[in-house]
DNA sequence: ATCTACATATAGACAGCCTACATGTAGACT
DNA sequence: AGTCTACATGTAGGCTGTCTATATGTAGAT
């Protein structure tokens, strides 16, 4: 998967994988591999700033817990995240539908 | 459309609308607007680096030509370009796929 | 003791898309 | 003659988000 690909739909990925429930930095990693069937492998160094980035504009929150020894930041949506989520999701099919149509055209009679 | 979701993705979309025919900076521009119903608009900024760039590794050749008193630089596939495409497409398909299922994702059962 | 999985974090590199600007021709209209 | 729009190419520099590499530490298994 070439990196540059991610670009503009990290935020996506990252919303949509909170939506359910509430999810840890590492819990969200596993969740994006189990969920794109491995083929998603999204570093920490990705991972960690992106969700910081996303709780400073406003559309997760975080709060510390201790789970086993361990600390883990648990990042949950916002409403503000929610209303984005929706959002990302029709500009995601717009984009699609878009980078598809190229793809795919046949000589579009003019 | 966001400027970052064409990372990675613009030159697929270049090597798509040469396919079928040679076509000079300004006329893929207009190509690339007709195909995606009017959605794409990418600037020259982008276009005509990102062109030179694809030349220099190979994927296309170019050659001017004067028509109406106007210079224009033609693009064409190389065959090396005709097989980058192949490979775009694919990898668009995968990209595609594994986003949508991840945006779409309802509890996949572990 | 050592190794692996779990867990978070930051610094700096890198690349590519964008804005803004520069340059010039052709043709229509006033 | 002057102005405006469409056609046509190009570069410099900014921006920003993803990546690599590194750092730190706990828990549990071998």
């Amino acid at each position: 998967m070439n990196p540059d690909a991610l670009r503009g739909h990290m935020d996506a990925l990252l919303l949509s994988v909170l939506e359910r429930e509430p999810l840890h930095g590492y819990a969200i990693i596993e969740a994006l591999q189990q969920r794109s069937g491995g083929v998603l492998n999204v570093p920490t160094g990705t991972v960690y700033p992106a969700l910081r980035r996303l709780e400073r504009i406003g559309h997760l929150s975080s709060e510390w817990a201790t789970v086993g020894g361990r600390k883990r930041r648990t990042y949950r949506l916002t409403d503000s995240g929610r209303r984005q989520l929706q959002g990302e999701r029709s500009a995601w099919r717009e984009f699609s539908d878009v980078i598809g149509s190229v793809l795919r055209a046949e000589a579009v009679t003019t």
